[in-house]
DNA sequence: GGCGATACTTAACGTCGTTAAGTTCAGCAA
DNA sequence: TTGCTGAACTTAACGACGTTAAGTATCGCC
């Protein structure tokens, strides 16, 4: 009897097939310039279809969220060094490309309000994984040493905090809309390598 | 014959209620959740009486983002300390508390995508006028061996854009929405303390 | 072969930014 | 005083949006 199967994978492949064209489209236009009548005919369905599969806009964005947040933490996950300060360097430059490169979904990611970050609390959660990824670095730098002893979170945050904002200046301003002068192209690197220094015991300084 | 001039300064009148009232409903109800007829509303005159004075709400956001430009540019410019350094801590207190306090303005001048940016390079323009404030307090901490010497847009740049990572998270976020645990209550000095330190000298550390 | 549920569409609602087409009225020329 | 002009302002509408009520078609089951 496999016709419920048959008809659940149909489903789930409207849902799909809904979840890549939505995809697509944010990247390129942007979420508030995507609308429900242009994901639909993306998929050559009508628009009340959507509806079938996602209550509303904000749902379905939601659910692409979670899926660009899976992104974000695979992105974040391939070969780690072994070295925490040299991991966060990594993962500094891993989650500013991902930002730079989809900058219309990190918008909607970190730069929105949106009910899924409700969810943000449970570890296992989509949302909360890449920053255990660095919660995990920023342990084991307290632990070998490399970081005075603090507040776990407080440094995470700090870390996490400097580097969301230099990607969110990036994609906001275009390079000729910055102030004085372009962005410097040492930027990214220049404030992760500046908050690691910060973060550093003295005799630290210049080993790793 | 001040017939004309009358007529001017009740138009500026006019254009003046306007920009108030939706100084008032942006940072209550945020710029995408104010409408046009609100502000119409709240004037007690036609949606149309507006166009009047703005060609579109993008226009009238625009102006307003100017002005807050000049709020933020006066709220950083009070009694500004002589130390470089300490200059800067007062600097990044100034530019967080403006942001946080005002987050609705804050989110359409830095977090979203206008026009007026095209003006942001005169530096006589209220976009920039911050920004130098900033870069006047980098060069000083230079000239004067508090940092390494180095490009001043850069160092500048990494100062901003690591207070504003902070800033943007804090209106983006609400706290329980936070990854783990709410947001530390030290994170916007923790972070401007983290980013100075690692700007310093070694010999400068703990100086000031 | 008829029935009920499921998948899907058509057509509409109310709201948005915006605009075309008036209307009103103050100030000026005769 | 009368009639005219132009600026200030409104009414009513347009097209596009997110969303939904109501309907149609299709598929598997009795």
């Amino acid at each position: 009897m496999g016709i419920a199967e048959r008809k659940e994978r149909e489903k789930e492949d409207v849902r799909r097939k809904i979840l890549d064209a939505a995809h697509d489209l944010f990247e390129t236009q942007g979420y508030e310039n995507v609308t429900m009548r242009a994901v639909a005919d993306a998929i050559e369905y009508s628009p009340t279809t959507i509806y079938l599969h996602f209550v509303s806009k904000d749902a379905l964005v939601q659910a692409l969220c979670y899926e660009d947040f899976e992104r974000l933490s695979s992105a974040m996950n391939v070969e780690l060094p072994v070295n925490p300060i040299v991991r966060m360097r990594a993962l500094g430059r891993a989650y500013a490309a991902f930002g730079t490169r989809n900058p219309n979904h990190y918008r909607f990611m970190f730069m929105a309000s949106g009910d899924w970050k409700s969810h943000a609390r449970d570890p296992e959660a989509p949302p909360a994984k890449s920053y255990e990824t660095l919660r995990v670095a920023v342990t084991e730098a307290m632990e070998q040493g490399y970081f005075k002893k603090n507040d776990i979170d407080l440094v995470s945050q700090i870390v996490w905090a400097g580097i969301h904002g230099v990607v969110s200046l990036l994609i906001t301003f275009e390079p000729h809309q910055f102030p004085r002068t372009e962005p410097h192209e040492g930027l990214v690197d220049g404030l992760t390598e500046t908050i690691l220094h910060g973060l550093l015991v003295p005799e630290m300084v210049g080993k790793v």
